[in-house]
DNA sequence: TGTTAGCACTCGGGTGATTAGAGTGCTAAG
DNA sequence: CTTAGCACTCTAATCACCCGAGTGCTAACA
């Protein structure tokens, strides 16, 4: 036995009904709803078989069936086409993106609100980060007391800083003389290349000047892999409560476990690292690298700035997803994110 | 009739009671619980009585009593001290806010986590925010292309960047020239003060200057009071989930209403600024100034920095609170904030 | 040979009745 | 004024029951 035009049209029909009613699928709901010229017991036999081909299942016998993990990835990869969002769409987005102050964190949290709005499940953005970003910039400011900011500039509008104080008060030429070296060394050089060992030499060349001796721990934290992580790559969550209006999470219990994972941005991070994201990616079920939420679909894409693929945006919401319009709406999103990135460069 | 010392030992163990286990108090339970050398039919009339002066009340006729807003007002104000909190504590509290970069998002969040772990209800944080801080520094850094980054400087060490794309390319010189121009106007102004007139000024000093006229306004808006609102004074929120704990969470359509409020950040800021924090202060149940949760309670304290109120924190839980413990600990870290603060300084 | 009507069977979930138990208020005695 | 005792109330849990949706199988039909 193996697959054929009707298996997959009733398959298809018995999904997009799951997708409507959360509820087991009958055969004759997918006679009277669908025009399949063939009566409920036609259907029923049929059903029987793409159980067990293992498309679809039964939570009881005396229920209707609803899709397995194996189902949605069949209906996924060769039943749907990924629907078009009209060209107007865009224009609407870039207005988003216009309205609000254009620094990272902004650009994340007002992606991953429209996501959670259009598709209204819960939406994950990773802010930019990659090892292949290049320093620019940067500046020491004196601030009062022994207190000095550390602001860093990496390609483009990308800047972050940190305070650090030191045992002495520095003077402001000091530090100009400092920053000009730093700056000097680092011009140019991608993040990922600023190792030990550049530092190293750095310190060196400095080494008369307490200074650099104090600002070099707090740098070099900075510029280290995991502070690199830490302060790049973070993840922005919305619509977290979205999931709550799915029926699958009418249980307290599971709906503590999604959450809790929420508050675990790491967790999250890994889970997004995990799927390699290269275009449009759909992981169903236990596909999903983690544990929690193995019941759970995710929809990934990834954005790209000055040509580089740089973070990744995700939908999550219950296996029973509706897949045609999530995939297109992540998709959009991830290409009108990196046009408007680019044009921004 | 009136409160005497029976009625009030009594009120207290039945809120006692009540917080520790969430169900309605009978007399047998306090009669045998609790050492108050009297039997339950007499506990049985004074609550009764207790149920007269509003204190109590009864969910139906056949159940035990809880606490009304009333009765918990009366507990928190008359009936308990305030735990002590042990000196150990301040230490480890230290360490936690040593071993985190100090950046003032990294405090808040530091703070919010310690708040809702200690106390296992909700914990919000409002970062620093006061107009009056001083202006310390502001600084123009070219990046690449036509972009520019606007880096301020506020009190010590309290920092914000933005970008801004001009229409031509700027010299650094011209951008020091400006920069150095804003300093002098700016310095050591409060950022209250920092109005529209001293930029007209400004305008009219650097007329000529193009460049400055297309920063102009990312200034303006970057020092209006919506800007100052929106940058500053942000709230952290941390153990949202903690509330899922509660019985009284059960409901699921409560926890909904919970949850989406915690997604929108300006109601829980309206919520803060509503309360007159000065000190310690307690809001139960329906004193509570916001539709949504008003079968909760508040325990808020304000923090200081520079000897000036500038933040608050609280902690979100259901009116049947461990009042003692969270009062206790939301007063002490806000004192050891206050502390950290002033030291850093 | 594939399709369909018919039918007996299964099973979950909702309904209603019953019951156990906790707690009360009241009364009367100490 | 306190307390023991008792009748009464009300909730929540349990159970038996039934309804209906859906199935698989069989037999007839095209």
């Amino acid at each position: 036995m193996e697959m054929n035009e009707r298996k997959k049209g009733i398959l298809k029909a018995v999904i997009n009904e799951f997708i409507l009613t959360a509820e087991p699928i009958g055969s004759r709901t997918i006679s009277k709803k669908y025009d399949l010229n063939v009566s409920s017991a036609t259907i029923r036999n049929e059903m029987a078989d793409l159980e067990e081909l293992g498309y679809l299942q039964q939570p009881h016998t005396s229920a209707g069936r609803i899709p397995s993990d194996k189902g949605y990835r069949f209906y996924v990869d060769s039943l749907i086409n990924i629907e078009k969002i009209p060209e107007s769409f865009e224009e609407m987005i870039r207005q988003k993106y216009l309205a609000r102050k254009k620094e990272v964190q902004d650009i994340v949290q007002v992606t991953s609100r429209m996501l959670s709005h259009l598709t209204r499940y819960t939406a994950l953005v990773a802010s930019p980060s990659s090892p292949e970003y290049f320093f620019q910039h940067l500046q020491l400011v004196p601030l009062e007391g022994k207190k000095v900011a550390v602001i860093v500039v990496i390609s483009s509008g990308l800047v972050q800083h940190q305070t650090v104080t030191l045992q002495n008060r520095p003077s402001r030429e000091e530090l100009e003389h400092i920053s000009r070296l730093i700056n000097d060394r680092l011009q140019g050089l991608e993040l990922g290349r600023i190792s030990n060992d550049v530092f190293r030499e750095l310190e060196k060349e400095l080494r008369d000047r307490t200074i650099f001796r104090e600002l070099y721990r707090s740098l070099l934290e900075f510029f280290s892999e995991e502070g690199m992580n830490q302060e790049w790559g973070k993840i922005h969550l919305d619509g977290a409560t979205n999931i709550l209006e799915q029926p699958e999470f009418s249980d307290l219990e599971k709906v503590k476990v999604f959450l809790k994972l929420f508050e675990q941005e790491d967790m999250l991070k890994e889970l997004l690292n995990k799927i390699p994201a290269e275009g449009l990616q759909v992981v169903i079920g236990k596909e999903v690298p983690l544990e929690e939420i193995r019941d759970c679909s995710l929809v990934v894409a990834d954005y790209s700035f000055q040509d580089k693929t740089v973070g990744k945006m995700a939908i999550l919401g219950p296996t029973r997803m509706n897949y045609p319009k999530v995939m297109a709406t992540v998709n959009f999103m991830a290409e009108v994110l990196s046009k408007v990135l680019r044009e921004e460069d």
